[in-house]
DNA sequence: GGCCAGGCGCTGGTATGTAAGTATGCAGCG
DNA sequence: CGCTGCATACTTACATACCAGCGCCTGGCC
């Protein structure tokens, strides 16, 4: 029987497989490129992608355009209308709120059971992290913090021995990302965001999930607030008008 | 500008895409084809797949197919690994775990804001649901109530106001599916699924999200009760060994 | 008999071609 | 002048062709 060698090698490789991800080098980059450029809104809401100038853009092909499409299309990053075209999708109150609600429940139930089961030295590992973040809003180094919110976020999940909450929290948050994106970085937003870090990681030391969750859930909706001045301000980048 | 005519009308297909939703016709057959395989154990953990040979068996070719298999593997129910083959993935204890953390997660969540929103006439609508589980359940119909019972859920995480948890929640769900078709359907199994649904209903009822949680967290993880002794009785169909 | 090397057949990844459908813009008519 | 109908130029969906990489098998060597 052929299959029992190609099964052994296959479960040796599932590390570097999964490490790698998915598809080609070709349509993950397609992907990687495109969903930056749309939570950028170097790609604006509404706009109209076609296949073909994609693909000239990126030097590929159109499968792999098509495939990174699909993914993006599964992320609700844009709205593939057969025959007549690919639109990069405009910010839905709805869907912001949708992506809100499944990352605060998946992280604050991560975040419970992280309570629950942390060792001292992970939790030194998220303060270190937490001081990292204190230095780099220091040098008022936007960027470098939002890596470093990420590991932060990444660091939860991991503790409560639920990774995949954070790699679905992630999808997700593109579209939340997107709307951040599109706010004046506030001045003292950046260290406001360190002191919450900071919170849930004492409430966390103290073993307290009552206290984590609910910290954590706060500091997850200061990003909506910001919503309804944006959409006052990109009123064409939304699909759904405003309320009288 | 050409684009005004163009958005306004995409403007007004976006239900009927959304509803139709993704994918041509042929690549969302062979999705939910393959899909269902799957969780049926039809095609069985660890068979390698070809897309070749799937594209002959379902008379499509292969673009379709792949589209397919790239959204399989986002489902992490199947593993691609390029130049060896495509596989369908052995059920990891974790990856069921990950599924249930997840759709626990959404579901709960969702249910506490169901408690405070739900109208009156929503929940009838639940109970009527609830009324004809118990019938199916009555003729043994195990069939018919896994549709019903996917209703009630669905209805739950739509009167919370966000659909999104089910949609979700559905997705990683085919990894608890799978699990729950290994396991023979125990006699009085059904019987106290609805009994627990009229629980959930009640506490609604109530307006009390704590028991509404907590009586549907203790419903959700019936599932896994059975995963030790399925373990034990297709130890080729996980990836985990069993523990000493 | 055991071992190593190279050809072979398969895989998925990518590129390109074909088909079907849609909005646009113009031409011709009322 | 306004409206209708068709030719056209786009779009995505699907099919096909080609490529690079890998495991396996077999033939030859030690």
């Amino acid at each position: 029987m052929t299959d029992v060698g190609i099964d052994r090698l296959r479960d040796m490789r599932i590390d570097r497989l999964h490490a790698s991800n998915s598809g080609g080098p070709a349509s993950r980059q397609a992907y990687r490129a495109l969903r930056d450029a749309i939570i950028a809104t170097e790609l604006e809401p509404g706009q109209r992608l076609s296949e073909n100038e994609l693909a000239e853009r990126l030097a590929v092909s159109r499968t792999p355009i098509r495939e990174a499409l699909i993914r993006l299309r599964d992320d609700r990053f844009v709205q593939i209308v057969p025959q007549l075209g690919t639109f990069v999708t405009r910010i839905s109150t709805a869907a912001v709120e949708d992506a809100q609600f499944i990352r605060e429940s998946l992280e604050c139930a991560a975040v419970r059971l992280a309570a629950t089961r942390a060792q001292d030295g992970d939790l030194a590992a998220l303060a270190g992290l937490v001081r990292r973040q204190a230095e780099v809003v220091g040098h008022g180094d936007y960027g470098r913090f939002a890596v470093l919110d990420d590991e932060f976020h990444a660091g939860l999940c991991e503790l409560a021995g639920r990774p995949v909450a954070w790699e679905v929290a992630q999808r997700v948050k593109g579209h939340l990302n997107r709307v951040r994106r599109l706010s004046l970085p506030q001045p003292h937003y950046l260290d406001e965001m360190v002191a919450e870090h900071r919170e849930v990681l004492e409430a966390l030391e103290r073993r307290d999930p009552d206290a984590a969750e609910t910290t954590l859930r706060h500091h997850l909706r200061m990003v909506l607030s910001a919503l309804p001045a944006i959409r006052a301000q990109h009123p064409d980048y939304f699909q759904d008008e405003e309320r009288g």
